[in-house]
DNA sequence: CTGAAAGCGCTTACAG
DNA sequence: CTGAAAGCGCTTACAG
């Protein structure tokens, strides 16, 4: 390898000052301050070109304090909501101009204190969190707060205390359950994790919406559902029925929790009018159960997610689910952050969108 | 935000010269080459963490020329082998005391150039590349090769020219073609993608090598297949077919492809023994036909795949498969790369170590 | 419109 | 065992 070409070797070329060839070449060349004729201008470019000049991005980093970097902080790729939202982020990132840097926590077990911290030292200018899981708390946003570092959340929860934009879990709820109502169930089941995030809540909160003044309601510890399932279902009427299942961060070890639940009660006769699963993952353990029980959907049991997997389109599944239009609420959030950047208004807000209903065989009656 | 701390606001605050300092506080320090003594080094870690001192990487970086860092390059991470290998190649890094800096390429498009001319300028020290796709070919390679960083591969494709640590597929498909045959299978359909790299040569000669003296192997394009299979499968004795399907990037797209073509000749009654699937992605396809056009696994119609995916578990399923064990792949890759770094000794050099059969009883008889 | 100079925070010989 | 000094490649005022 021969030496690196760097503003100097170009200078030395065209016999010019560096300090010139800085100006062109330089990152501040990209943010149009100076002006020099543009003939030496174009002659410096041709020569960089022609060199293979490449900028020393640590020194321009160590000169100015600006990294142009962002970070996306995520947890686990293997969800196809999560891949979805992570990739429209990063997309989002580099048209405005920034590299983005990409950690998935799910890779570092509990220890997010030192990928949090190689990002603070990597001095990135701006941090969106993608899909936060239970385990990512206020302690670890107040490492970017330290730094003063802005963060902006996708789809995670505003008990961390920073700007969130997210999908509206609870009017899709709300309205899925409607519709589970109006295709005549009356025995409804919702399977949620059992922790009180906004993902979890919002659910519980719009099936109850939804069921208000059309039955009773109650809400079930998985520990306690085999016992009070049979009973509940047997009430007259609309009987709205939360479970709550251990939280388990894998996305597997959680389907085969729903799995294991929804194949108990297919095996003893128990299965709700509809199974309204957390999300498409839980879904699809209710489906694996109700095959290896020989239960047919819907006309033995209706079932509906959350998150619109592939897998859902098959004739064969053809689930009713919710598309969460994630790739909006990820444009929405790097565009604030980058917004506060460029100081071009103060503050990053909250907000949400609606979300898609797909109405599909699963769910009918 | 105060000002920033650095080695020089530790000495300061000591009476020491900053170059003392930095011998305790630098990444010099790490690798243990002065001594001072014992006292003193003592203060300074007190006061650096008392002052709350964090290194500067860019400087660092620009002064001694090394990043510490090594980028892990791969495809999406939707698929489970894939995100299992990334994440084993991501934990070795940082057990070998390095940064592991992550792209995923699919989230560019076929734009390469950037997010790999982005780690060049980041001045990583060696790059892992992980599960690598058609689009990525030598002169990607060249970008690294110019700027003299080091390249190894996880199951990749030789062709592109780096090392190469994999698990050994072609002796995979073999057992697992001699497993079909034991079973009494006698129709063979090997579905693959029409590409000519490495995964999928493998999964054909092992075919082909375990069908060597059993009967007849024909391989079909996946527009032909309709027109050929039919007559094919009515022939006296042993005989395998290898679909050849139009390579998706997507893994889904390449799934339904998968599926519509199995759908297809389940209609026609024309479903072989044993469907062995390229992955377990194609299997799922091949398993969604069958339930929509009502045919049992293995009664009917018999199944393998490739990759311990996590659905083949559930007893609704139970696939057959391979263990593709590229955790260990990934571990050898990252120390040979390491070792290099440390000029512990000079070459790289590829490798292959076997994959594990799971039997289940989607491939019975 | 171009150049000389200072300095970001660190590492690395080289002196004492 | 500790310190003075040079310099990595760049940016950014400040002169001319």
């Amino acid at each position: 390898m021969s030496k690196r070409v760097t503003q100097k070797t170009v200078a030395d070329a065209l016999g010019l000052s560096p300090s010139t060839v800085g100006l062109v070449l330089g990152s501040c060349a990209t943010r149009g301050s100076k002006k020099l004729s543009p003939d030496t201008e174009e002659r410096i470019r041709a020569k960089a070109v022609e060199l293979g000049y490449q900028p020393d991005r640590a020194a321009q980093l160590v000169r100015s304090g600006r990294s142009n970097q962002i970070a996306l902080i995520h947890f686990g790729g293997v969800s196809e909501v999560g891949s979805a939202a992570n990739r429209a982020i990063a997309a989002e990132i580099v048209r405005q101009g920034y590299q983005c840097l990409t950690v998935d926590m799910s890779w570092h077990g509990q220890d997010f204190e030192r990928p949090l911290n190689e990002l603070v030292q990597a001095r990135v200018e701006g941090v969106v969190i993608s899909l936060i899981t239970e385990a990512f708390r206020k302690e670890h946003v107040a490492i970017f707060a330290k730094a003063g570092i802005p963060v902006i959340s996708v789809n995670g929860d505003p008990r961390i205390g920073v700007p969130l934009i997210c999908d509206d879990v609870e009017d899709a709820f709300y309205r899925l359950t409607r519709h589970a109502l109006e295709q005549g169930h009356r025995k409804l089941l919702l399977v949620v994790h059992d922790v009180l995030n906004r993902p979890t809540t919002g659910r519980m909160q719009g099936f109850r919406r939804a069921l208000e003044g059309e039955g009773v309601v109650e809400c079930v510890p998985g520990t306690e559902i085999a016992a009070r399932w049979p009973a509940l279902r047997k009430r007259r009427g609309v009987v709205g029925c939360i479970a709550q299942l251990p939280m388990l961060p894998e996305h597997h070890a959680f389907q085969h929790a729903v799995y294991a639940f929804a194949q108990r009660l297919f095996c003893e006769k128990a299965a709700p009018d509809i199974f309204l699963a957390t999300n498409d993952v839980a879904a699809f353990g209710v489906h694996a159960a109700a095959l290896e029980c020989g239960l047919r959907i819907p006309e033995d049991v209706a079932l509906s997610g959350y998150g619109n997997y592939d897998f859902g389109r098959y004739p064969a599944y053809s689930l009713t689910t919710v598309d969460p239009c994630v790739s909006r609420s990820a444009v929405e959030a790097v565009r604030q952050l980058v917004s506060r950047l460029r100081k071009e208004n103060g503050a990053m807000r909250s907000r949400q969108f609606p979300a898609e209903l797909l109405l599909r065989r699963s769910s009918q009656s």
